[in-house]
DNA sequence: ACTCCTTTGAAGTGC
DNA sequence: GCACTTCAAAGGAGT
Protein backbone atom coordinates (compact mmCIF):
# COMPACT_ATOMS: atom_id res chain seq x y z
CA UNK A 1 0.00 0.00 0.00
CA UNK A 2 1.22 3.41 -0.67
CA UNK A 3 0.09 4.85 2.31
CA UNK A 4 1.09 6.39 4.85
CA UNK A 5 2.45 5.94 8.01
CA UNK A 6 -0.28 7.61 9.59
CA UNK A 7 2.03 9.22 12.69
CA UNK A 8 0.26 11.56 15.00
CA UNK A 9 1.92 14.45 13.27
CA UNK A 10 0.48 13.52 9.74
CA UNK A 11 -1.82 15.88 8.67
CA UNK A 12 -3.35 13.63 6.54
CA UNK A 13 -5.32 11.86 8.52
CA UNK A 14 -3.31 11.72 11.53
CA UNK A 15 -6.33 9.99 13.81
CA UNK A 16 -7.04 7.63 10.75
CA UNK A 17 -6.15 4.36 11.69
CA UNK A 18 -5.13 2.81 8.35
CA UNK A 19 -6.89 -0.75 8.33
CA UNK A 20 -5.71 -2.14 4.93
CA UNK A 21 -8.62 -4.68 3.71
CA UNK A 22 -6.30 -6.70 1.58
CA UNK A 23 -6.46 -10.10 2.11
CA UNK A 24 -3.09 -12.23 2.24
CA UNK A 25 -3.45 -13.75 -1.09
CA UNK A 26 -3.13 -9.67 -1.71
CA UNK A 27 -0.16 -9.34 -0.05
CA UNK A 28 1.51 -11.68 -2.12
CA UNK A 29 -0.20 -10.32 -5.08
CA UNK A 30 1.39 -6.77 -4.50
CA UNK A 31 4.54 -8.85 -4.76
CA UNK A 32 3.47 -9.80 -7.97
CA UNK A 33 2.52 -6.63 -8.92
CA UNK A 34 5.90 -5.39 -9.09
CA UNK A 35 6.99 -7.98 -10.84
CA UNK A 36 4.39 -8.42 -13.27
CA UNK A 37 4.68 -4.05 -13.64
CA UNK A 38 6.03 -3.99 -17.11
CA UNK A 39 3.62 -6.92 -18.17
CA UNK A 40 2.51 -5.64 -21.98
CA UNK A 41 -0.92 -3.62 -21.47
CA UNK A 42 -1.81 -4.63 -24.50
CA UNK A 43 -1.20 -8.27 -24.13
CA UNK A 44 -3.39 -8.06 -20.65
CA UNK A 45 -5.83 -6.85 -22.09
CA UNK A 46 -6.32 -9.12 -24.71
CA UNK A 47 -6.01 -12.02 -21.95
CA UNK A 48 -9.26 -9.82 -20.48
CA UNK A 49 -10.92 -9.32 -23.32
CA UNK A 50 -10.70 -12.99 -24.34
CA UNK A 51 -11.15 -14.32 -20.74
CA UNK A 52 -14.26 -12.17 -20.42
CA UNK A 53 -15.40 -13.32 -24.28
CA UNK A 54 -14.79 -16.45 -22.71
CA UNK A 55 -17.01 -16.08 -20.05
CA UNK A 56 -19.72 -14.55 -22.00
CA UNK A 57 -19.70 -17.57 -23.91
CA UNK A 58 -19.30 -20.26 -21.91
CA UNK A 59 -22.20 -22.35 -20.19
CA UNK A 60 -20.17 -22.82 -17.43
CA UNK A 61 -22.54 -21.08 -14.88
CA UNK A 62 -19.26 -20.54 -12.26
CA UNK A 63 -17.67 -19.30 -15.22
CA UNK A 64 -20.06 -16.58 -16.30
CA UNK A 65 -20.90 -15.24 -12.65
CA UNK A 66 -19.35 -12.03 -12.39
CA UNK A 67 -17.61 -13.54 -9.18
CA UNK A 68 -15.53 -15.31 -11.40
CA UNK A 69 -14.81 -12.48 -13.90
CA UNK A 70 -13.74 -10.82 -11.25
CA UNK A 71 -11.02 -13.30 -10.27
CA UNK A 72 -9.75 -13.64 -13.48
CA UNK A 73 -10.11 -9.35 -13.45
CA UNK A 74 -8.05 -9.96 -10.15
CA UNK A 75 -5.39 -12.09 -11.69
CA UNK A 76 -5.06 -9.74 -14.53
CA UNK A 77 -4.80 -6.70 -12.72
CA UNK A 78 -1.80 -7.11 -10.76
CA UNK A 79 0.44 -4.33 -12.05
CA UNK A 80 -1.51 -3.90 -15.13
CA UNK A 81 -1.83 -0.13 -15.46
CA UNK A 82 1.33 1.54 -14.20
CA UNK A 83 0.71 4.72 -16.37
CA UNK A 84 0.68 7.60 -14.68
CA UNK A 85 -2.98 8.17 -13.86
CA UNK A 86 -2.18 12.01 -13.90
CA UNK A 87 -1.45 11.54 -17.54
CA UNK A 88 -4.25 13.66 -18.76
CA UNK A 89 -4.98 14.77 -14.78
CA UNK A 90 -7.10 17.94 -15.66
CA UNK A 91 -6.91 20.69 -14.05
CA UNK A 92 -10.17 20.13 -12.64
CA UNK A 93 -10.11 21.08 -8.82
CA UNK A 94 -10.97 24.45 -7.76
CA UNK A 95 -7.26 24.99 -6.43
CA UNK A 96 -6.69 26.14 -3.32
CA UNK A 97 -9.11 28.47 -2.29
CA UNK A 98 -6.27 31.08 -0.94
CA UNK A 99 -4.27 30.16 -4.05
CA UNK A 100 -6.75 30.74 -6.39
CA UNK A 101 -5.28 33.69 -7.90
CA UNK A 102 -1.98 32.35 -8.20
CA UNK A 103 -3.10 29.35 -10.46
CA UNK A 104 -5.70 31.27 -12.59
CA UNK A 105 -3.25 31.58 -14.90
CA UNK A 106 -3.01 27.88 -15.38
CA UNK A 107 -6.19 27.51 -17.14
CA UNK A 108 -8.96 27.12 -14.33
CA UNK A 109 -11.78 27.37 -15.89
CA UNK A 110 -13.19 29.27 -13.07
CA UNK A 111 -11.49 32.00 -12.79
CA UNK A 112 -10.06 35.15 -14.77
CA UNK A 113 -6.75 36.57 -13.63
CA UNK A 114 -7.08 39.25 -10.89
CA UNK A 115 -10.85 37.71 -10.28
CA UNK A 116 -10.36 37.36 -6.88
CA UNK A 117 -10.88 39.91 -3.90
CA UNK A 118 -7.67 40.92 -2.23
CA UNK A 119 -9.48 39.32 1.16
CA UNK A 120 -9.62 36.18 -1.26
CA UNK A 121 -6.50 36.20 -2.58
CA UNK A 122 -4.73 36.18 0.97
CA UNK A 123 -6.84 33.91 2.69
CA UNK A 124 -7.34 30.41 3.47
CA UNK A 125 -10.68 31.16 3.37
CA UNK A 126 -13.64 31.93 1.46
CA UNK A 127 -15.30 34.99 2.02
CA UNK A 128 -17.97 34.67 3.47
CA UNK A 129 -20.59 37.47 4.04
CA UNK A 130 -23.91 35.91 5.38
CA UNK A 131 -26.68 38.00 4.79
CA UNK A 132 -29.65 36.68 6.67
CA UNK A 133 -32.31 38.25 4.07
CA UNK A 134 -29.94 36.65 1.15
CA UNK A 135 -30.72 33.03 -0.50
CA UNK A 136 -28.44 30.20 1.43
CA UNK A 137 -25.60 30.43 -1.13
CA UNK A 138 -25.05 34.10 -0.46
CA UNK A 139 -22.07 33.05 1.51
CA UNK A 140 -19.86 32.80 -1.47
CA UNK A 141 -20.73 36.37 -2.93
CA UNK A 142 -18.75 38.11 -0.47
CA UNK A 143 -18.57 41.91 -1.31
CA UNK A 144 -15.25 43.17 -2.70
CA UNK A 145 -13.44 45.81 -0.89
CA UNK A 146 -12.08 46.87 -4.55
CA UNK A 147 -12.90 50.60 -4.69
CA UNK A 148 -12.47 50.88 -8.19
CA UNK A 149 -14.98 48.87 -10.26
CA UNK A 150 -14.51 49.09 -13.65
CA UNK A 151 -16.03 52.05 -15.61
CA UNK A 152 -17.88 50.24 -18.40
CA UNK A 153 -21.13 48.59 -17.27
CA UNK A 154 -19.88 44.66 -17.00
CA UNK A 155 -21.35 42.31 -19.33
CA UNK A 156 -23.90 41.72 -16.29
CA UNK A 157 -25.34 44.76 -16.74
CA UNK A 158 -27.98 45.66 -19.11
CA UNK A 159 -26.81 47.52 -21.41
CA UNK A 160 -30.18 49.52 -22.20
CA UNK A 161 -30.52 50.41 -18.50
CA UNK A 162 -27.49 49.87 -16.67
CA UNK A 163 -29.35 47.98 -14.18
CA UNK A 164 -28.14 44.21 -13.03
CA UNK A 165 -29.24 41.80 -15.06
CA UNK A 166 -28.87 37.72 -14.34
CA UNK A 167 -25.73 36.67 -15.48
CA UNK A 168 -25.95 33.13 -17.11
CA UNK A 169 -23.11 30.54 -15.93
CA UNK A 170 -21.92 30.86 -19.46
CA UNK A 171 -20.98 33.96 -19.10
CA UNK A 172 -18.84 33.46 -16.74
CA UNK A 173 -17.51 30.00 -17.78
CA UNK A 174 -16.72 28.50 -20.75
CA UNK A 175 -18.13 25.37 -19.30
CA UNK A 176 -21.63 25.97 -18.67
CA UNK A 177 -23.32 26.52 -21.91
CA UNK A 178 -26.66 27.68 -22.59
CA UNK A 179 -29.36 24.40 -23.17
CA UNK A 180 -31.28 25.60 -26.50
CA UNK A 181 -34.11 26.31 -23.55
CA UNK A 182 -32.23 29.13 -21.94
CA UNK A 183 -31.83 26.68 -19.06
CA UNK A 184 -28.28 26.05 -17.74
CA UNK A 185 -27.13 23.01 -18.53
CA UNK A 186 -24.48 22.92 -15.65
CA UNK A 187 -21.67 20.66 -16.39
CA UNK A 188 -18.68 20.85 -13.37
CA UNK A 189 -15.83 20.66 -15.04
CA UNK A 190 -14.74 18.12 -12.72
CA UNK A 191 -16.52 15.22 -13.70
CA UNK A 192 -19.59 16.50 -14.30
CA UNK A 193 -18.94 15.75 -17.50
CA UNK A 194 -20.12 17.35 -20.68
CA UNK A 195 -23.29 15.76 -21.94
CA UNK A 196 -23.91 14.06 -18.86
CA UNK A 197 -27.20 14.18 -17.49
CA UNK A 198 -28.47 17.77 -15.87
CA UNK A 199 -29.40 16.60 -12.24
CA UNK A 200 -32.95 18.08 -11.81
CA UNK A 201 -33.53 21.50 -12.39
CA UNK A 202 -36.61 23.42 -10.59
CA UNK A 203 -38.90 26.00 -11.94
CA UNK A 204 -37.05 28.35 -10.13
CA UNK A 205 -33.86 26.97 -10.31
CA UNK A 206 -31.33 26.57 -7.69
CA UNK A 207 -28.10 27.28 -6.47
CA UNK A 208 -25.25 27.87 -8.53
CA UNK A 209 -23.14 25.66 -9.00
CA UNK A 210 -19.64 25.46 -7.74
CA UNK A 211 -17.67 27.01 -9.96
CA UNK A 212 -20.32 29.20 -11.17
CA UNK A 213 -20.96 30.48 -7.40
CA UNK A 214 -16.93 30.51 -7.18
CA UNK A 215 -16.79 32.61 -10.66
CA UNK A 216 -19.55 34.83 -9.46
CA UNK A 217 -18.14 35.32 -6.18
CA UNK A 218 -14.64 36.25 -8.15
CA UNK A 219 -16.13 38.50 -10.93
CA UNK A 220 -18.82 39.59 -9.35
CA UNK A 221 -16.74 40.62 -5.84
CA UNK A 222 -14.66 42.99 -8.26
CA UNK A 223 -17.38 44.44 -10.20
CA UNK A 224 -20.38 45.02 -8.15
CA UNK A 225 -21.02 47.17 -5.44
CA UNK A 226 -23.20 45.56 -2.89
CA UNK A 227 -26.45 47.10 -3.87
CA UNK A 228 -25.73 46.01 -7.61
CA UNK A 229 -25.47 42.09 -7.04
CA UNK A 230 -28.06 40.84 -8.91
CA UNK A 231 -29.94 38.07 -8.07
CA UNK A 232 -28.46 34.57 -7.96
CA UNK A 233 -31.85 32.73 -8.64
CA UNK A 234 -30.25 31.54 -11.55
CA UNK A 235 -31.40 28.57 -13.15
CA UNK A 236 -28.61 26.87 -12.76
CA UNK A 237 -28.18 23.55 -11.07
CA UNK A 238 -25.13 21.77 -9.00
CA UNK A 239 -25.11 18.71 -10.42
CA UNK A 240 -24.99 17.98 -6.36
CA UNK A 241 -27.91 19.15 -6.26
CA UNK A 242 -30.82 16.63 -7.81
CA UNK A 243 -34.54 17.56 -7.83
CA UNK A 244 -36.04 15.02 -5.39
CA UNK A 245 -38.92 15.57 -7.12
CA UNK A 246 -37.55 14.23 -10.35
CA UNK A 247 -34.79 11.70 -8.75
CA UNK A 248 -36.62 10.47 -5.91
CA UNK A 249 -39.89 10.73 -6.86
CA UNK A 250 -42.04 7.88 -4.88
CA UNK A 251 -44.04 5.82 -6.11
CA UNK A 252 -46.11 4.99 -3.60
CA UNK A 253 -48.57 7.63 -1.91
CA UNK A 254 -46.73 7.59 1.17
CA UNK A 255 -43.36 5.93 0.64
CA UNK A 256 -42.04 7.44 3.97
CA UNK A 257 -44.40 5.35 5.91
CA UNK A 258 -44.50 7.84 8.80
CA UNK A 259 -47.96 9.43 8.00
CA UNK A 260 -46.32 12.76 5.89
CA UNK A 261 -49.21 14.65 4.46
CA UNK A 262 -50.01 15.18 1.03
CA UNK A 263 -48.46 19.24 1.15
CA UNK A 264 -45.60 17.98 3.37
CA UNK A 265 -44.84 15.50 1.15
CA UNK A 266 -44.64 17.40 -1.96
CA UNK A 267 -42.76 20.05 -0.29
CA UNK A 268 -40.48 17.17 0.60
CA UNK A 269 -40.40 15.91 -2.86
CA UNK A 270 -39.31 19.52 -3.94
CA UNK A 271 -36.57 19.92 -1.91
CA UNK A 272 -33.30 19.72 -3.95
CA UNK A 273 -31.17 17.02 -2.73
CA UNK A 274 -27.91 18.38 -2.32
CA UNK A 275 -25.74 15.52 -2.76
CA UNK A 276 -22.27 14.78 -0.75
CA UNK A 277 -19.33 16.00 -2.25
CA UNK A 278 -17.31 13.07 -3.60
CA UNK A 279 -14.13 11.76 -1.89
CA UNK A 280 -10.67 11.24 -2.96
CA UNK A 281 -11.55 7.84 -4.56
CA UNK A 282 -14.56 9.17 -6.33
CA UNK A 283 -12.75 11.49 -7.75
CA UNK A 284 -10.17 8.96 -8.72
CA UNK A 285 -12.47 7.34 -9.70
CA UNK A 286 -14.47 9.58 -12.19
CA UNK A 287 -10.89 10.60 -13.78
CA UNK A 288 -10.26 7.50 -14.25
CA UNK A 289 -12.86 4.98 -15.59
CA UNK A 290 -13.41 5.96 -18.81
CA UNK A 291 -9.41 4.96 -19.54
CA UNK A 292 -10.07 1.61 -17.22
CA UNK A 293 -13.43 0.72 -19.82
CA UNK A 294 -11.11 1.86 -22.78
CA UNK A 295 -8.30 -0.68 -21.80
CA UNK A 296 -10.13 -3.72 -20.83
CA UNK A 297 -13.39 -2.99 -22.53
CA UNK A 298 -15.45 -3.86 -19.30
CA UNK A 299 -18.48 -2.50 -18.94
CA UNK A 300 -19.71 -3.55 -15.52
CA UNK A 301 -18.69 -0.69 -13.02
CA UNK A 302 -18.91 -3.17 -10.21
CA UNK A 303 -15.85 -4.92 -12.10
CA UNK A 304 -14.32 -1.64 -12.96
CA UNK A 305 -14.70 -0.35 -9.66
CA UNK A 306 -12.85 -2.92 -8.27
CA UNK A 307 -9.91 -2.05 -10.53
CA UNK A 308 -10.16 0.89 -9.52
CA UNK A 309 -9.63 0.32 -6.25
CA UNK A 310 -6.42 -2.13 -6.45
CA UNK A 311 -5.20 0.85 -8.62
CA UNK A 312 -5.85 3.07 -6.10
CA UNK A 313 -4.29 1.37 -3.60
CA UNK A 314 -1.37 0.96 -5.98
CA UNK A 315 -0.74 4.85 -6.34
CA UNK A 316 1.51 6.39 -4.68
CA UNK A 317 1.07 8.31 -1.59
CA UNK A 318 1.88 11.55 -3.50
CA UNK A 319 -0.27 10.62 -6.40
CA UNK A 320 -3.20 9.80 -3.54
CA UNK A 321 -2.71 13.11 -1.83
CA UNK A 322 -3.77 14.88 -4.89
CA UNK A 323 -7.03 13.67 -4.95
CA UNK A 324 -7.30 13.76 -0.97
CA UNK A 325 -6.62 17.60 -1.91
CA UNK A 326 -9.24 17.74 -4.53
CA UNK A 327 -11.51 15.96 -2.27
CA UNK A 328 -10.61 18.75 0.58
CA UNK A 329 -11.74 21.57 -1.45
CA UNK A 330 -14.61 20.03 -2.92
CA UNK A 331 -15.52 19.30 0.89
CA UNK A 332 -14.56 23.33 1.52
CA UNK A 333 -16.46 24.36 -1.50
CA UNK A 334 -19.56 22.39 -0.29
CA UNK A 335 -19.42 23.68 3.02
CA UNK A 336 -19.60 27.18 1.78
CA UNK A 337 -22.35 26.44 -0.71
CA UNK A 338 -24.51 24.89 1.86
CA UNK A 339 -23.81 25.77 5.16
CA UNK A 340 -26.41 24.12 6.89
CA UNK A 341 -26.27 20.59 4.76
CA UNK A 342 -25.34 17.32 6.34
CA UNK A 343 -24.82 14.17 4.91
CA UNK A 344 -27.15 13.18 7.48
CA UNK A 345 -29.78 14.95 5.23
CA UNK A 346 -29.59 12.29 2.12
CA UNK A 347 -30.31 9.52 4.30
CA UNK A 348 -33.03 7.38 3.03
CA UNK A 349 -33.00 9.37 -0.22
CA UNK A 350 -31.22 5.97 -1.99
CA UNK A 351 -33.19 2.83 -1.85
CA UNK A 352 -32.08 0.71 1.13
CA UNK A 353 -29.61 -2.17 1.10
CA UNK A 354 -30.25 -5.73 3.04
CA UNK A 355 -27.38 -7.10 5.03
CA UNK A 356 -27.26 -10.81 4.64
CA UNK A 357 -30.83 -10.82 3.17
CA UNK A 358 -31.98 -9.38 6.43
CA UNK A 359 -33.94 -5.62 6.09
CA UNK A 360 -32.25 -3.22 8.33
CA UNK A 361 -33.94 0.07 10.49
CA UNK A 362 -31.94 2.67 9.02
CA UNK A 363 -31.29 5.66 11.12
CA UNK A 364 -34.94 7.45 9.74
CA UNK A 365 -36.69 3.67 10.22
CA UNK A 366 -36.78 2.80 6.70
CA UNK A 367 -35.51 -0.57 6.34
CA UNK A 368 -32.21 -0.65 4.94
CA UNK A 369 -29.10 -2.80 4.40
CA UNK A 370 -25.27 -2.24 4.69
CA UNK A 371 -22.55 -3.50 1.98
CA UNK A 372 -22.93 -6.50 1.72
CA UNK A 373 -19.95 -6.98 -0.50
CA UNK A 374 -17.97 -6.32 2.36
CA UNK A 375 -16.84 -9.23 4.02
CA UNK A 376 -16.26 -9.05 8.15
CA UNK A 377 -12.74 -8.27 8.53
CA UNK A 378 -12.56 -6.77 5.31
CA UNK A 379 -14.44 -3.87 5.94
CA UNK A 380 -12.34 -0.50 5.58
CA UNK A 381 -11.80 2.03 8.42
CA UNK A 382 -11.10 5.64 7.01
CA UNK A 383 -7.94 5.62 6.22
CA UNK A 384 -5.22 8.08 6.68
CA UNK A 385 -4.56 10.41 4.08
CA UNK A 386 -1.84 11.48 2.36
CA UNK A 387 0.81 13.83 3.92
CA UNK A 388 -0.28 17.23 3.09
CA UNK A 389 -4.21 16.09 4.26
CA UNK A 390 -6.11 18.52 5.38
CA UNK A 391 -9.82 18.13 6.86
C1' DA B 1 -38.68 0.48 -13.54
C1' DC B 2 -36.09 -0.59 -10.02
C1' DT B 3 -32.26 -2.66 -7.34
C1' DC B 4 -27.85 -4.81 -6.85
C1' DC B 5 -23.05 -5.00 -7.41
C1' DT B 6 -18.41 -3.04 -6.23
C1' DT B 7 -14.95 0.20 -4.67
C1' DT B 8 -13.05 3.99 -0.87
C1' DG B 9 -13.80 7.82 1.99
C1' DA B 10 -16.53 11.17 4.69
C1' DA B 11 -19.68 11.78 7.97
C1' DG B 12 -23.38 10.52 10.86
C1' DT B 13 -25.21 7.61 14.80
C1' DG B 14 -25.05 4.88 18.93
C1' DC B 15 -22.71 3.00 22.68
C1' DG C 1 -13.06 6.61 20.60
C1' DC C 2 -14.75 2.74 18.29
C1' DA C 3 -17.94 0.15 15.38
C1' DC C 4 -21.23 0.46 12.27
C1' DT C 5 -24.14 2.60 8.57
C1' DT C 6 -25.16 5.43 4.62
C1' DC C 7 -24.15 7.67 0.48
C1' DA C 8 -21.48 9.60 -2.97
C1' DA C 9 -20.39 7.46 -9.09
C1' DA C 10 -21.08 4.23 -12.66
C1' DG C 11 -23.63 1.15 -15.77
C1' DG C 12 -24.47 -3.69 -16.79
C1' DA C 13 -27.11 -7.40 -14.91
C1' DG C 14 -30.85 -9.27 -12.64
C1' DT C 15 -35.64 -9.11 -10.87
Amino acid sequence: MPQLDGGGGDDLGANDELISFKDEGEQEEKTAENVSSERDLDDVKSSLVNETENNSSSSDSEVTSLSSLLMTIAQHDSGLFKASPYATYPLLMIPDLGNLANLSHLGNPYLSPGALSPSARTSNKVPVVQHGHLPPFSPLLSYSPDPFPPRTPPPHLSPDTGLPRTPHPAELSPYYPLSPGGMGHMTHPLGWLPGQSVYGIPAGGFRPSYPAALAMNSSMSSRFSPHMVPSLQTSVSHPAIVSTAIKQEPRDGNRHGCGVSMGDREKEEKKPHVKKPLNAFMLYMKEQRPKVVAECTLKESAAINQILGRRWHSLSREEQSKYYDMARKERQLHSQLYPGWSARDNYGKRKKRKRDGRPETAPDGQITHTQSAAPEGKRHRTPPRPENYEK
